[in-house]
DNA sequence: TAATCATAGATAAATACAGTCCATATTATC
DNA sequence: GATAATATGGACTGTATTTATCTATGATTA
């Protein structure tokens, strides 16, 4: 079990827009560049975030992405979510239907693990 | 990002066995059919139970599987590390040199999650 | 020696991940 | 309106991981 590199990529990607929200619309090919990634497979994870509500993209000349939502209010998991989806990390599956005592263990811990993650905001990240 | 399915068997093993210590060895057929996987995919995770030193293995007529450690000492983490590894969830291996931030607090979060892990032991599980 | 047990290896199907390529739609500018 | 600059979407590929199964081998007891 591991994050997967699109995360790494949207976190990172997130935090540099984060950084340089002064500039106007950042288009795709710079981004690229500086990512050191394929512009399409970067738009992939880019579309991930404007659909998660959390960038927004205009297209045309001068288009580009950025920020939506506060550079204050944009938390870890948010960029985690937008990429890796919502579901629980542990689903049982076994117990049709009482409730299961490890998937609810697992959860618990999971839960520490997201709070973390939402207190956590981009704009912490120097 | 998910939990295989092999930990999930692993945890209900395990809290099996500690339910069951009273009894002598088990062997891997009555496990197999409690669990209603096949033999030989349960043995691998057995095996790999066994190299982490939580359960004994002994070949042979009566043979079969039995805890090694206490059963009030084993941790839900003990034996999710037996199945996934130790390796951290996010790796960054961007910022070649200095250590990365995003890495910092994706670790930070991560160990919140193991801490709850390993103070749970299956013991716990009612 | 025969029966009972665990272990290891080879293999295969299914799924997920990482990435590319190409076509299409939108917008600003000339 | 044509053109250039931009994002989006679909199809596709290669690789790795997961989830198994089957068969052979080794160990142990009776």
């Amino acid at each position: 079990m591991k994050y997967t590199k699109a995360t790494n990529y949207a976190l990172h990607i997130m935090a540099y827009l984060v950084k340089h929200e002064s500039k106007e619309n950042l288009s795709l090919q710079p981004l690229a560049n500086h990512m050191n990634i394929s512009p399409t497979y970067l738009s992939k994870i880019l579309t991930q975030l404007v659909k998660a509500g959390l960038i927004g993209s205009t297209a045309g000349v001068n288009g580009g992405y950025s920020l939506i939502k506060s550079k204050t209010e944009i938390s870890f998991y948010d960029v985690i979510q937008a990429i890796e989806g919502s579901g629980s990390l542990f689903t049982c599956g076994m117990d049709e239907n009482s409730q299961c005592h490890i998937e609810k263990i697992m959860r618990d811990a999971e839960e520490k693990m997201v709070n973390h993650l939402k207190e956590k905001r981009l704009y912490d990240v120097k």
